[in-house]
This record gives C-alpha cells, structure tokens and sequence, in this order.
DNA sequence: ATGAAAGCGCTAACAC
DNA sequence: GTGTTAGCGCTTTCAT
C-alpha cells in the first residue's frame, strides 16, 4: 500500500526538529511545548503525513484489530453473530477483520493466516471452526489470545463461548414427548463442530428420561442442508409406522423436511410435528412456522468479545467456558398428537 | 497477537546458523544447503515459529492479503458478492480480509481504516460504498490500489466497476411497456450509492421511449427495505387510478410491494405486475415468483479482482470503468395486462 | 522541553 | 553456501 509515503524524518526535517519531537507532537505523549507542536502539525499537515501504522505496532504495541474467522458466511446464524461481533469489539475501540475461510482448517489453511497474518491482529475468534487436531494443538501451544465460538466436538484448553445445544434439544424433545409424540425421529447435521453430535445426546436423552426407545431407522444422516433435509424426511415417512415428529439438528433441514412432507400430502402438524435449530428467517415466514430453537447471538457475541479482550489486555477474571442456553420458540409446526389421530394414516407412501 | 513471539533471532540460535540463513531457509529465497535447510526447519518447528507478518512489510514487501469494505455484510447480494471475491483471489495467491463499517465513510471511519489501510494490506476493495466527497478525494489522492465496486453517485478517477443499472432498468420497464402497462410507477431505495438514482433513470428513459407520461405520484420513495416497500406500495395502490405495474429499486421493496398489494386483495400479476431488482433468494421462492433484474456478480468479482492485482503488480492494461450489463429473470410477477383487464378495479380502496 | 541512540523482526545487499 | 551490515518507520530508553 505504498506510493511514497510521508515518513516522521520529513516532516521533523520540514519543522527543523528532532524526529522524536516530532514523534511526540504528533502522538500527543510527552512534554512539548505548544508552538513546537504546531510546527511539526503545520508541517505534517502539508506533507499529508498519515502515521505507518506497522511501524508503530512492531514497537510491541498493539494494532487494535481483532480476527474473527468462520467458515461460511452466508450461513444466516454466522453472519448474525459476526454483525453482533462487530457491534461489540467497537465497544473497546478495536476494529474487526473477518476471514472467510471456506474450508477446514488444515495444513495449508495453518499455513495461510496462521502464518502469514501472524501479527497482524491482537486476538482471533474462531466461529464454529472446522480444524484438525493438528491444528488445534498447535493453537493451543500457541498461547495466543483466541476464543473458540460453538466448538464442542472435543474438550480443549483454549477459551470455548458456547450455546447450550444439549440442554436445548433435550428440552425441545421433552416438549414433543409432552405432547404425546413417542415416535420421534432426529435428523443429524455435519459432524465437524460436535453441534450436531450434541444435539443428538440431547434428543437421546429426551427420549430416555421419557422412557421411550429409540428406534435407529428414526436417526438419519443429514448435511445441514436444506435439500439433505428433504432427502431424510423422504426416507423417515416411508417408514411404517410412520414417526409422528421429527427434530432436525437445524433448521434448514427441518425446513426441507417440511417440504418432503408436504409433497407426501401429510398434514403439518396435525400429522407430523417439525422442530429445528437456529431461528433462521425462513423459520418464521415457512407455513406452518417451524418451531425453533435459538442460541441468544448477541450474548454469546459479548462474552467472546469479552474474553478475548481480557486475553489481550491480560487481564485477570478469564473464564475457560462460558455457555448459554438455548431458547425454544414454540410456532405452529408443533402440535399435540391427539389434534388428529384418525388422519395419522392418510396417503402414506408405502416403501 | 504476540504472547512471547518466537523470532527468527531464536530459531536461527537453536538452529546454530544465521539469522540470514534461517530467512533464506524459511522464506526458501536464495542458496541454502538442502542439511542447513532442514536443520532450520526443523528447530523453526519445536519452537512453533511463525513469521511475522509486519516486520517483513516493513522491509517493503507486500502482505499479500487484500482488503474489502462493506458496508452491511447481511445483505444478501453484498454476502454472494464477497463470496464470490473470496473465491477468485484465491487464484493470485492472496487473502481476502472484510471489513464490515456498517455506517457512513466518515472522517472517523477514515481514519480508523484509512490508517490501517496503510501497510496492512496491498489492495482494498469498497463494494458499495457510502463515502463523503472527502474520503473520496482523499482516496483518489492516495494513489493507493483501490476498486470501487457499484458506486455511481458521482464520477471519479479511481478505477470503478460496475452493472448497469441504467440499461438494466430501461430493459425491464420496456418489457412493461410491451406488455401493454402504461401507469407504471417506481418505488426509489436510498440515496447513497447512486445505484436507485441510475435505475430511476432507466425507468425514466423506458417511458419517455415509449412516450408515456410520468405522473410524479408513481415514483414513491423507500430505503431498500422490505418495509419501506410495503408502505410505498400502500401509497401506490391507493392512486386512483391504481399503476398497473410497479417497477421498485431492489427486490426487498418490490416484496413488500407485493405484500402491501395482497393485502389489499390486488391479484397479481393480473391486477398488478411487478418488477425487482438484485434476484435475491426470496425473489423465487415468493408467490408469485418475481420477475427482476440480476447484476453479474462472478464476471464483476473477477474484474474487481483482476483490475486491483493490475494495481497492486504495476502491470499495464489497467481499466479505469468496467461495467456489464444486468441480466433481466422473467418469472411469474409480470403479465401482460390484456390477461384480466375487467378485474383490475376489483377491492381498489380508494384514498 | 528536546535530542541521540538503540532496537522491534525481518530481508536486500553485499561480503567471505 | 553462509555470514555481516544496514535499514524499513517508529517509539522507548536515557541523556542533555
């Protein structure tokens, strides 16, 4: 980014002082006197002296730039916690730098900003991050300012921010078990951040305090897409008998769900019950409005600033794991099972 | 970023060589025995080196990283735009860091990035950018690598690349036009960009093509909100007599138009015909299915990128104003209005 | 109140 | 092949 830049040797050359004179009237430290001052502002001033800022940071000063890297922003839910982030770092006076990776956090990703933007940044927050275990050992040898958004698929020692997806799918089933539905299906996402793995130990559980067994064919695979969704939906309503509510680990599955069980010509929900994950806004505009569950964003965007922050300042009061819980939003794609119990058998597809 | 750094300094001591030696080996510049080499590697390795990014800048170096301001990430064209710049400056090798200002291009806004923007990248990209005359004298007098993308709320010098707003929207209200519509009106977004200024004009331009009159109480004034579009709408749809089509800056408002219109029991497209702009992912999937314009987002990325890296290597061929024309996506929101002419002043609610 | 020197971490340019 | 010197633009000592 370099024309010719102005350095502080020309404009204290252009004043007729010091360099470290011109140095402190231009950073506002130190003793100088006034008309001092206004030589070198006059003379930094016709020279359109901008200060480098590098120079400055490789004094061992900070640059007041926070990372945050997620792998997909044009997820809804990441890039709502990334505009909550951006709210909340200007709360400190810092700038945030978004890094879309696009892709797991391997070597070669390492290699990129683990490397190159090494020193760019005071702190780094990694949203929902998909790395390998190399990779996060070496973060966690590395000792540097980071905090870990909704990472749950192994324990760590970095700082960990987190929803509570366990607690909020246990609950979402529980409320679907209290409705009176006992064939309940959950529809898996991805594994790499352990999101979804955690969500299923919540609907498992769900399932066991009710005491209701689990029937395997009810578990499907899904991808967290919509059309993943859709494909699982197919499969668990040719099942006979058919489950009579199904939990996807998001929502856009749920919502591809939806759209296989409409093309099946069931009923929502008087035939079938459909819970999802996050409160995208699709989740409130589908028909019937999909029951959801929502991790609270802005909280969670500032306790990560927070942490990380005290991280960077060094300051006491850090908190390995800070977690939140879930809200449930109860919308019309849930029903009690008695709403219709002689419809239940209508049109189903048989495999 | 730094806790306790790791320097060349350290490595080249445990690697018993140079400082020379151990750059030579890591930056793999120059003559270094293939045993020297790993020796260095390998001690750079224990400790968990890693470059600092800064200091080699400072030697005048380029950071390989590039740098894109926007202003609301959310939105969902800005979203797929950037997307489609992280996919393409892949292919020289660079980074791509966002930068979310969320406000106005402000004096403080400048100096916060235009700071930074100061060493810490090679190149920067403003995608619709809201910059104050100043900034944008300031910029152009930088001679700093820069690519404005959409901005044509006034000439400039700096490179600028562009859909055409102009003929897009000419195009799309001909084909009104054609279709039989006469009172058309237009639902104008904000004011920042010169993109509702540059669509207006089509509009304009399509009717006075036509030698249609323009009524001044069809052109209504939103801000490129889906709300903004409904009030507008509401207005629209009150005239009597009613515009039999609605031409609106962007898709959120043409959406709301469509809403304001439902509500009124207004059929479309028989009773009103409907045309947007940007093709986002609600366009589609509305009911009726919206007919509207779409900008090249890939073609505009490539050239975004391309033209900075022309830039950023001081290579020849550089363009100064890059513009593809819009592509108009004919769906279910427009008809001609021969289609149900008796029904067209059906439920109007008369002001 | 001001100045001189040293050094942040790295690499181009020359030695050897 | 490898080491030495110098210096990027700035600020933190320590003098004056």
């Amino acid at each position: 980014m370099k024309k010719q830049a102005v350095t502080l040797v020309q404009v204290a050359a252009k004043a007729g002082v010091a360099v470290m004179t011109a140095s402190r009237a231009i950073s506002g430290d130190g003793y100088v006197s006034e008309e001092t001052r206004n030589k070198v502002l006059a003379a930094a001033d016709a020279l359109g002296y901008a200060p480098n800022a590098l120079a400055r940071v490789m004094k061992g000063g900070r640059t007041n730039v926070l990372g945050v890297v997620v792998n997909d922003l044009s997820s809804v839910v990441v890039n709502a916690f990334v505009s909550a982030l951006t709210e909340e770092v200007r709360k400190y006076e810092m700038d945030l730098f978004i890094y879309n990776s696009s892709v797991q956090l391997d070597e070669q990703a390492q290699r990129r900003h683990g490397q190159l933007l090494h020193g760019l940044w005071d702190g780094l927050i990694y949203v929902l991050p998909r790395m390998t275990d190399e990779y996060l050992a070496a973060l966690e040898a590395s000792g540097s300012p980071v905090v870990l958004v909704n990472f749950c698929r192994r324990p760590t020692t970095l700082p960990v921010v987190l929803g509570d997806n366990f607690n909020g799918a246990r609950d979402a089933v529980a409320s679907l078990v209290a409705q009176g539905h006992a064939r309940i299906a959950f529809i898996r996402g991805s594994h790499w951040t352990g999101q979804s793995a955690e969500r299923e130990r919540g609907y498992r559980q769900a399932m066991a305090d009710a005491g209701l067994p689990v029937d395997e064919r009810w578990v499907a695979q899904g991808t967290f897409s919509e059309k993943s969704g859709l494909e699982a939906g197919q499969a668990l309503f040719a099942l006979d008998p058919r489950p009579t509510a199904v939990f996807a680990a998001n929502d856009e599955m749920a919502l591809g769900c939806m759209n296989a069980a409409r093309a099946l010509g069931l009923r929502l929900p008087e035939d079938v019950s459909l819970v999802g994950f996050d409160d995208v806004p699709g989740a409130v505009t589908a028909q019937p409005p999909l029951t959801t569950l929502r991790h609270p964003l802005a909280l969670m965007a500032q306790a990560t600033v927070q942490e990380l922050m005290r991280r960077v300042l060094h300051e006491p009061g850090t908190r390995q794991r800070v977690e939140f819980p879930a809200e449930m939003v109860m919308r019309g794609s849930t029903a009690p099972i008695a709403t219709a119990p002689a419809a239940a058998k209508r049109r189903t597809r048989k495999a």
